[in-house]
This record gives C-alpha cells, sequence and structure tokens, in this order.
DNA sequence: GTCTGGCACTCTGCCCGTGTGAGTGCCAGG
DNA sequence: CCTGGCACTCACACGGGCAGAGTGCCAGAC
C-alpha cells in the first residue's frame, strides 16, 4: 500500500501535469507545493510510484507524467467532484431556459458543455425505450396509403409511411385511432406490445389485414427508433490537443462521427452516477489517448440517456466532472418541465 | 493576356502540386510533362505567371505554389469536371437506395460525399420554403391544449404545441383541420399565409380566438423552419489538410460547427449549378484557406437545397466537381422517388 | 527507519556553423 | 523567342558543443 504522502505526491503530479502539460520534477514539487520534504524524498516516492506503474516517464531524465493507471487512482481516491461556480450555474439555467424544443434543448446542450468543459461534448437524445407515448396519430394520405405519426412523451415525433393492401375507410380509421390511442397512450415503450395483440379480431375481416400491417410498423417503430441519436458538438477543442497533432486526432475525429461507435461506448457506462474512462479503458481504439466523462440524466428520477465529454487523459477531471453533472442535472430539470 | 503555354504552365503546376504538396520548379515540370521546351524557357512563363499574380513562391529560391486567383483561372478556363468512373456511379446509386427516411439519405448522403471526395461533406437538408405543405394535423391533447403536425411532400414533420384560450371542442377541431387541409394542402409554404387569412371568420364567435392561434403558429412554423438545418461529416478528413496544423484547421472546425455560418455560406452560392469558392473568395474568415464546391439539388427541375465539400484550396478541383456534381442528381432521383 | 544533501550521470533541446541541393534570375548566343 | 550556362540565394539537414533539468544512488543526520 502506498504511504499517505506517495499519494499526494501522485496527486501533485497530476495536477501540475493537468496545468502545464509538461513532464514534472522533484524540484519543481516541492516548489509549487508544501510537501515538507526535500525534492530527494520526493524522487524516491517517484521511484516507487513508478515502480508501481502510476507515473512514467517519456524519456530518461525527463520528469515524470501520469498513467492511465495513475489518472484512475487519481480520479479514485484523490480528486472530488469541483462544484461550479454560481455565475457558472446561473449562466447554463439561463442558456438552457431559451430551447423551444427538444433538438434545441439537445442542441444548445451539447454547445454549453463544450464550452464550460472547453473539450468535445457528447449528448444522447432522450431514449424512446425508457419514454411513454403521448399520442398515435393516423392519417389517410390516399385511399390506401397511410402515414403513421408517433409522438413521445420527450417531444419526439416519427412518422412513417404505410401501403395497404386493401382501401381503409375513414370510419375503421378513426376507429383504429381511438382504439389504439386508449390503449398506448401513457405507456412505455416496451410495454406496448402485448396490449395491441389482440386489435385485429375486433376489426371486420376486410379491414384485418390493413390493421395488422399498422400495428407491425409501429412496434417496428418502437424497436428500430431505440437506435438511440446523438449530438457531438466543440471538435474544434481538439486541436489543443497535443503537440504530435495528426496522429493523435484523427482516429478521435473518425471515432466521433461514428456514432455508432459512440453510442456503444454511453452503453458501456452505467446508468446512474459518473463513469469515468481513461485511456485504454475505452474498448475503441481511437479513443486510446482520450478520457470519456459520462453521467446519464432524465426528466424524473430515472435517466433516460446519457451525455458527456469527451477529451485528452491529461484533462482536469474534477472540474469536468463537475461541469458534467451540473449540466446533467439541468438538462433533466429543463426536461422535466416541458 | 497569356500565351497558351503559359496558361498550359499554370495548369501543369496546379496539377502537380495538387498532387504532390510540394512547391514546383521549372526542371521537375519539364521532367512530368511534354510542355516541348526548356526549364529555362519555363521560368520566363513562371515570372510573368507570377507577376500577373497566378503563382507565387514561398521563399526565394523555392518552387512555386498557384495562389487563389491562380486556382481561380484554372477552375475556369483550364480544368473539366471529371466524370465518375461507373463502378463509382453503382457505387453511389447501391449505397443512397438503402435510405429509409428523409435523416437517412441526408446521413447517408454526407457519408458518401465524404469518403468520395476525402473532404468535409456539408448537404442542406431539403428547404421548407420550397416544398409544399402534405398534411396538417391537429390534436387535442386536452380540452384546451392542442398539437400541431404539419408534414411536408419532403416527408419533414414538424410539431408544435398550442395552449388555447378556450376550450375547444371535437366538432370544431375536425372542422377547422378539414377546412384548414383543403386550402393548404399541396401548396408551397409562401403562398400559404392568405389562403388562410380568413379562415376565423368563418367560425362561432367563441371558437375565433382558438383559431386565430392556431393559424398564427402555423404561419410561424412555416417561417420558423425556413432556417434550414444541415448535416457535416467527414472531418477527420481535415488531418490530411497540411502540415502546419492547429492554426489551420481550428477554425475550419469552428466555421463547420457553426451552422449558421455554413448556411450563410450556402446561401451566398448559385441557385442551380456548380458554385466553386477559392480561398480568400469565402466571406468566413476561418475559411480562408478553404475552397468550397457547392451545387444545388432537389427533387424536380428546381433545387430544393444545396450540398458541398469544404477542403483545401489545394484540392483536385475536377474530381471533387465530378463527385459533388454526381451525388447531387442521384439525390435528387432519391428524393423524386420517395 | 526515514529523510536529506551531495554528487555523478544521462539525456533532451538549443544554438551555431557548414555544406548541399533545388531553384531562381539574368544574359549572351542561336 | 528559345536555350544553355552561370552565379546567386535560400531552406534544410547534419553534427558538435553547451546548458539545464532531472534522475539514481549513497553516506550521513535525526
Amino acid at each position: 500500500m502506498l504511504s499517505e504522502r506517495r499519494l499526494e505526491v501522485l496527486r501533485a503530479i497530476v495536477q501540475d501535469y493537468v496545468g502545464t502539460e509538461e513532464p514534472v520534477g522533484s524540484k519543481a514539487l516541492t516548489e509549487r507545493h508544501q510537501l515538507g520534504v526535500s525534492p530527494a524524498t520526493i524522487r524516491n516516492d517517484m521511484a516507487a510510484l513508478e515502480d508501481e506503474g502510476f507515473i512514467a516517464q517519456p524519456h530518461t531524465s525527463a520528469g515524470r507524467i501520469p498513467t492511465d493507471k495513475g489518472y484512475r487512482l487519481f480520479v479514485d481516491k484523490l480528486a472530488g467532484v469541483k462544484p461550479l461556480s454560481s455565475p457558472e450555474r446561473r449562466a447554463i439555467q439561463n442558456f438552457l431556459d431559451g430551447a423551444v424544443d427538444l433538438d434545441d434543448v439537445v442542441g444548445r446542450t451539447v454547445r454549453l458543455l463544450a464550452q464550460l468543459t472547453r473539450q468535445v461534448a457528447v449528448v444522447q437524445y432522450p431514449s424512446l425505450t425508457r419514454s411513454t407515448v403521448r399520442h398515435v396519430e393516423l392519417l389517410a394520405l390516399a385511399p390506401a396509403r397511410l402515414m403513421l405519426v408517433l409522438i413521445t412523451d420527450t417531444g419526439r415525433v416519427e412518422q412513417r409511411l404505410i401501403d395497404c393492401q386493401a382501401p381503409f375507410g375513414e370510419t375503421s380509421l378513426a376507429d383504429l385511432r381511438a382504439r389504439l390511442n386508449s390503449r398506448v397512450v401513457g405507456r412505455r415503450f416496451a410495454d406496448v406490445p402485448p396490449l395491441v395483440q389482440d386489435l385485429p379480431e375486433s376489426f371486420e375481416q376486410d379491414d384485418r389485414g390493413t390493421v395488422s400491417t399498422v400495428l407491425s410498423v409501429l412496434l417496428e417503430t418502437l424497436v428500430e427508433e431505440t437506435e438511440e441519436r446523438l449530438m457531438i458538438g466543440g471538435t474544434a477543442n481538439l486541436t489543443r490537443f497535443g503537440h504530435d497533432f495528426p496522429l493523435t486526432i484523427r482516429p478521435v475525429l473518425e471515432a466521433l462521427e461514428e456514432h455508432v461507435v459512440m453510442l456503444k461506448l454511453l452503453g458501456e457506462a452505467k446508468d446512474s452516477g459518473m463513469t469515468v474512462r481513461i485511456g485504454h479503458e475505452n474498448a475503441h481504439e481511437g479513443l486510446a489517448s482520450t478520457s470519456v466523462v459520462t453521467v446519464g440524466y432524465g426528466s424524473g428520477d430515472e435517466a433516460v440517456a446519457k451525455l458527456g465529454v469527451v477529451g485528452p487523459t491529461r484533462m482536469d477531471y474534477p472540474g469536468t466532472m463537475g461541469a458534467v453533472r451540473a449540466v446533467a442535472r439541468y438538462v433533466g430539470q429543463i426536461l422535466a418541465e416541458s
């Protein structure tokens, strides 16, 4: 087990390295922090920390930098979550309050998070699996052509075109619309299928085919749209990444553009509470030099989606975690109100 | 006026520079191209081209590189549009044919264009101003709370919540829905306002307020949503930009994220035909080192939106223009079919 | 046992001078 | 008007030398 002071040394190394972006040496450490011991002692501690794999030196006779494992220890044991200042809190609230619809909320959140953390922000749209149905609408565009519109409680609207085998009368349409709504409004997506299974039976022979088609399209929409969407912003912040540009940021940009990859990444994080994945802990190779801080957010107690930031492993963890948590809270509030 | 050969020299310089990314000298030129004259002669021609501002040298005694003005001349007079190979065409068609809805069409188009040109792709969603109304739906969510859903011929759906001053009966609602649709379906957005102006008068006193509110929300939606949306992809290609990274690509990334900026950029381009804006011809400062190739696309004869790519001024203009034009055509076809 | 000061050692980064090569401009002659 | 020749100019790569930061280790103090 590491002594108290050695942990303190690690903390100091992380802090200094995050601030200066340069390997930090024993002398500089004693100057900037009140450790109460001499550089020589620090050197011994550093050697121990290096043996344990928490820090490393880029070249012999350079200062030390934290390893992924070092950051991990720092995040788990040494760092708190730094709360935002109250002007910052106010700014967040003001900025988010202006949103007019769901796209706007997500868009503003992304920009906010990117600005606040000066990193790349990722915000997942509220997931449909956990949402409930607010309304199902059926329109006849032509005698044998319907449009299904699904409205969720998070304000999303999905539409699907349906070609029917046989014309479908206005009366039957109104009937189906009413019955559908009475059964599914307010329900969670996952709960819908059994509730509508027997609907076709209550219709006349001629209409049953169409009713079945409509139902299957509806269920398909519920499932399909579980593929969640996300919005990404602040990629310009990648330019502050490091000195050896192209090699580092190219794979990151590529990963960010592959929304599938990012969704998988978010999916691997805990549903509630904050998750920090550091460097190689990220499954995706392109993100090996980045850390990802994510947290779930939602309108009620339960998280309906996740948001987070992607930045260099050398990031200000307490600050970033504070910003991510705060933004998630406010977005949750906004969603609950609307 | 420049002699035939000097134009030929400029063309050769542009081609070589685009290929090698290095300043091109007189000797290398005579080796790679059959110009039929000696390096010394080329040098004279180069001096003349430099006097006219078409080429420049980064340092004394380095080769020449084209200036913005040089590229302009190249694009206007010297370069054709390089048609795609037929495998490429087939790939485009196959890839776009798989799209299931508008978002998917736009998403696939962006990815396609980015891959094909190896640059950043920008695709504007089909504009609402030029679209027509396919259906307007009114739903009662609560006695005094309506939802307006607007469906366009390009497959977009917009919804708005409306709080009414007074409860609005189901009969009146059906009435309003029917009258609205009979008047506006098939109309262009811009033509709608005069067509619905007198609607409130035909309703009973009690309902007039609500009808007016609904109309104003509808008109607002038509106008508001004229703010067009766009999708951007292929930003990872920016890493192939140049040697002096951060300074060059940072402003470009920033500009790309500001959709407002990009929309303005697209707006400045011609509505029909291809537009190429080279370097400083772009109003936005961050894009001074990029060229933007755009073209309108649409389901019919008329363009409903634009798409294009953003790349370094040193780009393969004929190839890029060919890809952009081809993609625009196929997207137009897809839109027309759906 | 633990901390400390001292010392020798090892690198990296920087500066500087040199040399080479690519490229130019100019000029005189075909 | 084209060409070959020639002198000139830089950017860039190479290599030595120097300074500085940082380390590891060891012997001695508390």
